[in-house]
DNA sequence: CGGGGGTTTGACGAACGTCAATCGGGGTGG
DNA sequence: CCACCCCGATTGACGTTCGTCAAACCCCCG
């Protein structure tokens, strides 16, 4: 909560819609429910890049909904050293664990800017009747969270560098497609090696090298922070990736 | 599911009451909760070691509750690599996720002779008011399963393979600790090096020569399968171990 | 006494980290 | 508009950690 800026009025109603898509999960909602949500997403916040939206130990009990740019859970060791254990990516929440007393095991970080709302109902919705459509997307939220770091976990063991570089690529497409921020097979990756390889944990330079393998062998393209992945089929042969339950 | 064997019938109630304990994990339970409890625990089964428990991709329909033994939850690559997620210790519940179409991300399985017992009731409490105590054990049991797959992926991404066996002896510890598998500082670990090694992502020869090192170092000693830790606070320093949140 | 699985050892190689220098592009003050 | 600057990307040389292969060893058990 360092500071917050100003959100364009048009943006505002865009990303309100976003978040209903988001928390309805393909799931229908009837109008009055949409407009319910409409309401509860009222307080947009925008937070500048490398704001930490949670500390590692705080209690957690103030849910939010990512609305815009991306963010990521991290720990850092004594000594400095930083493990990513997830990122954080649009329509995703966190801060909440269904336990009154749950306590954060890492810092959220803004790794853009990001647009955040605090919505106490992600936690709310946890209890509610088996079939309420919210509770099903924000149960399919802690699934999915879960997946993914087994999918990371798998990563750090078991896989080459190569091997997780790819994994993660395509892990990030699936979820930016599923979101709609895919666009021509390409999507944006806005921030750096280093944030990269403190996910693989890897060195950036041995990442540096790993990238440069994959545009020699044109399975990737970029174009700044644009990414696309040139050959699925086979991107996906080489991670062994398989599609994230709940995706 | 595929074989059952014998139990005492002395250890029937043993085992009952620690999965009492379990489940009401430091709250206070009426005699009537605890004898309610016990019903539910009627169904005890005994699977060898190495069989599956859980399938990957299976349905989470089916909560079990781990009594005796160790458990993995492992993922294996098409090529044979193994890597564990996580460990399943008696006390702990696995085969179920809250939502009601979870999908196991990864298989889990019998380390040794398990004792477990389908306990629906781990699903259901979820939904509990807020302050119903087996509710809190559950949701802890949660918390804890994704607290400890933080530690895994920061062991995997930025420790030596030094800093991971220690920083995992010292996990065991704690919680063994906490239901009572420590005696005189002392606990088993009852399955083989390269079960460990699964686990710290490294390979057998590797983790064999750091369990070397910790010896030479005087800073554990084994017989058998049994670890003793010798001083845990400079363990702890070692491998910046902090104390998982919820144990 | 003989197997067999697990542990230990040694020799060697590959993957990845570290250090340090250079490059490159976008922002900015003059 | 241009020179400058700064951060991030890239490159090269070299060191370390860890993996692989294969053999030896150990111990429990039949």
């Amino acid at each position: 909560m360092t500071s917050r800026q100003r959100l364009q009025q048009a943006d505002v109603g865009r990303l309100r819609d976003f978040g209903v898509r988001a928390l309805s999960h393909g799931h229908a909602l009837s109008e009055e429910e949409q407009q319910q949500l409409r309401v509860a997403l009222s307080d947009l916040q925008t937070q500048p890049a490398g704001s930490e939206l949670f500390t590692e130990g705080e209690r957690l009990n103030r849910p939010c909904l990512l609305l815009e740019g991306w963010a990521a859970r991290q720990r850092v060791l004594s000594d400095g050293r930083r493990q990513i254990f997830s990122f954080v990516l649009p329509g995703d929440g966190f801060g909440f664990s269904g336990r009154p007393a749950g306590m954060s095991p890492g810092n959220v970080v803004a790794l853009t800017a990001v647009t955040v709302v605090p919505l106490p109902l992600l936690e709310e919705a946890l209890y509610r009747d088996a079939a309420d459509p919210i509770r099903q997307s924000v149960w399919e939220m802690l699934a999915l969270r879960e997946s993914l770091l087994a999918n990371q976990v798998m990563r750090l063991g078991r896989q080459s560098a190569y091997e997780r570089l790819v994994h993660l690529l395509l892990e990030f497409h699936e979820r930016l497609a599923a979101v709609g921020l895919v666009q021509d097979g390409s999507f944006e990756m806005p921030f750096t090696q280093e944030v990269l390889s403190d996910a693989l944990g890897l060195s950036t330079v041995h990442t540096n090298r790993t990238l440069q393998q994959l545009r020699r062998e044109h399975l990737i393209e970029t174009h700044g922070t644009a990414v696309r992945l040139l050959d699925l089929k086979l991107l996906a042969e080489i991670a062994d990736y398989r599609r994230a339950p709940g995706l």
